[in-house]
DNA sequence: CGTGTAATACACCATCAGGTTAATTAATCT
DNA sequence: AGATTAATTAACCTGATGGTGTATTACACG
């Protein structure tokens, strides 16, 4: 049994289920709408299972229509991460900003190729 | 063989390993410093394994001093974690809202009780 | 009623995650 | 040298994850 905050993060931690929200994000979306792009590297089993994953975090909700399922995007959750990394996000900048200077003072290249 | 981000996500899918980040938020610390808080639910290795994970999410680094090992945590991927997010954020608010608006027509209690 | 389509359930398998205990390395302190 | 302290390694166990193929449910259509 785990706890929400740790499920969310479990969920998030997989690019297939990545991508499914990310589309989701643009709109609700059948099961087979989310599959397709993922046809060609895994079964429909296998997207069935992930969205199971998604729903399991409170990601997504499933309703039902005829013979689909279209799937919705819960934000909820996701708030939650974000309201967790923030609250340490001051104490992380921070320790950037030691490494930043201390790289500085290091090397002189800096490269800092983050697109 | 994952990608950096599913790593940074699934470091943090576990309550020992935030609590970590948390404490080391703080500033830097042992391994037993950062041990101490598990100890009575968990053995020494466990927590070793969890800094492993941590380590190879690129999370924190690990010094040397003598036979310390001085643990720092580094606020790059988890800035790449927030990134991610924050590149959905739009469409989750608008979905929240959708959803906000939907529970207003439903109940009216609309309970918001978000810290 | 039979057929096609959307999606899930079931049984199975390989790998990984999180934990254990016991042994080992490495440095410090007498 | 011997003992203590900090931490890791190794071998092992259990349960969860992520995938498979096949069978099944549920609905729509002619």
């Amino acid at each position: 049994m785990k706890d929400p905050l740790s499920r969310t993060f479990a969920a998030l931690a997989d690019p297939t289920r990545r991508a499914m929200l990310a589309r989701l994000s643009e709109g609700e979306a059948n099961v087979s709408d989310l599959a397709e792009p993922f046809l060609k590297d895994m079964s429909l089993p296998a997207v069935t299972k992930h969205l199971k994953v998604l729903e399991a975090a409170g990601l997504i909700t499933k309703g039902r229509k005829a013979q689909w399922r279209p799937c919705q995007l819960n934000g909820e959750p996701l708030r939650e991460a974000v309201d967790w990394m923030e609250e340490h996000r001051v104490a992380w900048e921070a320790q950037l900003d030691r490494l930043g200077a201390y790289l500085k003072t290091k090397t002189k290249g800096t490269r800092h190729g983050r697109k």
